[in-house]
DNA sequence: TTGTATGCGTTATCAC
DNA sequence: GTGATAACGCATACAA
């Protein structure tokens, strides 16, 4: 009588009990259920090596049994670690981010990490507001084009396992992009299109991206004894390309490079709202790949790099990860490339 | 001599303390330098009337002295709150779900929560795993396009404050757009422009979403007496939308109205591919108004609705931080409208 | 208003 | 290999 045996079961008892109390089952519900201590199940369930066979399966069993699940908070206050891992982002809905949240995430989760995600809106205030209110909960901590001090970023290292993404600070592990590649190949292709002036598009004067993306490009552009010139700063975004228009104009260059694909789709924006014909009578690129950037028209030519790839970095050198071979190939810059498509095209002729 | 001072500051030796065994300053060490008990630390810092000014300044001085946080792992320990709350996904990447997070994280933030945000890559198995490893963290979970069977998700709410977004299920909160204002305008959009035969380009058979929008497709066109015929299912992606244009153009159709912005844009470029005009042979339109959709050539006609509103109430709700009056307000449908561009046109003379 | 004592669920340090 | 017990940092019932 199967449903007799039911109410003899012992694990009937304690699943109502635990149901009482309205909880979740824990490691003494189990310890009574295997009739081992506590600590037993703690190590049956932890450590696999350290306890006999027999034990470990009973303790299993009831853990089976009572759908156990350790409490994090629990284990966290008594080892003084979380599991959870932060990821701070400067504008979430900047598409540029995606690929590396879902790169850190699934870096995250496969470790068995969580990841937490706040956003500082491009402001340093609310930055160091959700840091702070991070820092506690994670065991470390990603920063994407942060806008901190690098002082600050310095004392954050020391307080916590910090690395940051696109951004260079002295004495803090980074996860950066090998720009020189991708402008390389940029600036060759411009030469080879016919360009002699070029403009550089700058974003905010806060942002290390920009300006490491500005001193590259300079520098292939002296190589190849092309006219340069910065002009910034700017916001990093649609409207801030719109706004760069009449200056870039000015300048007579044949080429712009911005500093990321918003700004570049911006200026195309408002180019083709004053009747200015890309790329015939300006070409334009970017840096990126963002969604969208091969949708329009034309189809933005741009220096891409794999941003999944390095979200991924950034959790697992966190983590620690690297086994000795791995850890070359996470510190290694992140390769670029250019992608070409219509926004680049022979220079008019001048 | 300041630095006497400062070597007899009490402050410092437990500064010093602290510093030494590597950790963060607790409510013992607060109390140490206050001179008062640890739970009167606790309370002054947690329930502002139950102590008296005095006592609770000098326990303010003292946590700002020692650069105080409390453990959270430790109150959640105690109080069985995490103060966090799960975001679960289906495809990060979908540009959809940007704005979403945005409103969804502020609004946590706001209420002095922390997001956590699981991917489930568009796969119930991975839906299930994100959610039992989010589950005992979290004080409650917004579900976003869940493809969990109605009981799972019942269960689920059983357990844990649960919140859906863009899904229902029989007794557990939703935030749903008001899917038929946008629809209406869409159908009365194309009908104006003289088409009298439309087709349905349907998401994946397990989105709710999808079947949602088709039958308000439906119930509108029915109404107009216009042709419609669903056709799918189809992957909701740009992909998914290139693959449907062949059974698209063998419907005889004159105009698409695609699940999502995506599949439109997918069957946008398959057809500009084929040389097929849009929206002189083919008008398009879509849901969503994702980032991209106004870029294209043409910009997409689409459904539009605040996914960044949508994201903010589902945890307002989740928190049950209504006011009576707000309760009311969060209840409510989200509204829709039609942002009509350049991808619809009159329908070709047939 | 404040101090005392205890418990949250787990891991770690001892014993045995 | 396993059991007993303390400790993590905080909140709270109870005493005073």
């Amino acid at each position: 009588m199967s449903f007799q045996a039911t109410e003899d079961d012992p694990a009937e008892a304690i699943l109502a009990r635990i149901h009482a109390r309205g909880g979740a089952a824990t490691i003494y519900d189990i310890a009574e259920l295997a009739g081992v201590n506590p600590s037993t199940v703690s190590r049956a369930l932890g450590k696999p090596g350290r306890i006999s066979a027999a034990t470990a399966a009973k303790v299993r069993a009831a853990a089976e049994r009572l759908d156990f699940r350790v409490n994090p908070m629990a284990r966290a206050l008594q080892t003084g670690k979380t599991n959870m891992l932060g990821l701070v982002l400067a504008d979430i809905t900047n598409p540029v981010v995606f690929g590396m949240v879902r790169g850190a995430e699934h870096a995250a989760a496969e470790a068995g990490y969580t990841l937490v995600i706040a956003e500082s809106q491009e402001s340093g205030e609310n930055e160091a507001e959700a840091i702070e209110r991070l820092l506690p909960s994670v065991d470390g901590l990603v920063l994407a084009a942060t806008r901190m001090q690098a002082g600050a970023t310095s004392d954050l290292a020391a307080r916590k396992p910090l690395i940051l993404v696109n951004r260079a600070v002295d004495g803090v592990a980074s996860v950066l992009p090998d720009i020189a590649a991708g402008v390389t190949q940029l600036l060759d292709h411009l030469a080879a299109l016919g360009h002699r002036s070029v403009v550089f598009l700058a974003g905010p004067d806060t942002s290390w991206a920009s300006a490491r993306r500005w001193a590259e490009v300079l520098a292939a552009a002296e190589q190849r004894d092309l006219a340069v010139v910065e002009i910034g700063p700017n916001q990093p975004t649609i409207e801030g390309g719109r706004d760069a228009l009449r200056r870039v104009q000015a300048s007579h260059a044949t080429a712009v490079i911005a500093y990321n694909d918003l700004m570049a789709i911006g200026l195309m924006q408002e180019a083709a709202a004053h009747g200015i014909h890309i790329p015939d009578q300006l070409s334009v690129a970017g840096f990126d790949d963002i969604f969208g950037s091969e949708l329009i028209t034309p189809p933005l030519t741009t220096v891409a790099s794999d941003l999944g790839e390095a979200g991924r970095r950034a959790v697992r050198r966190l983590l620690g990860a690297d086994g000795e071979g791995e850890a070359d190939a996470d510190d290694a810059l992140l390769p670029t490339w250019l992608i070409a498509r219509g926004s680049t095209g022979p220079a008019p002729r001048g």
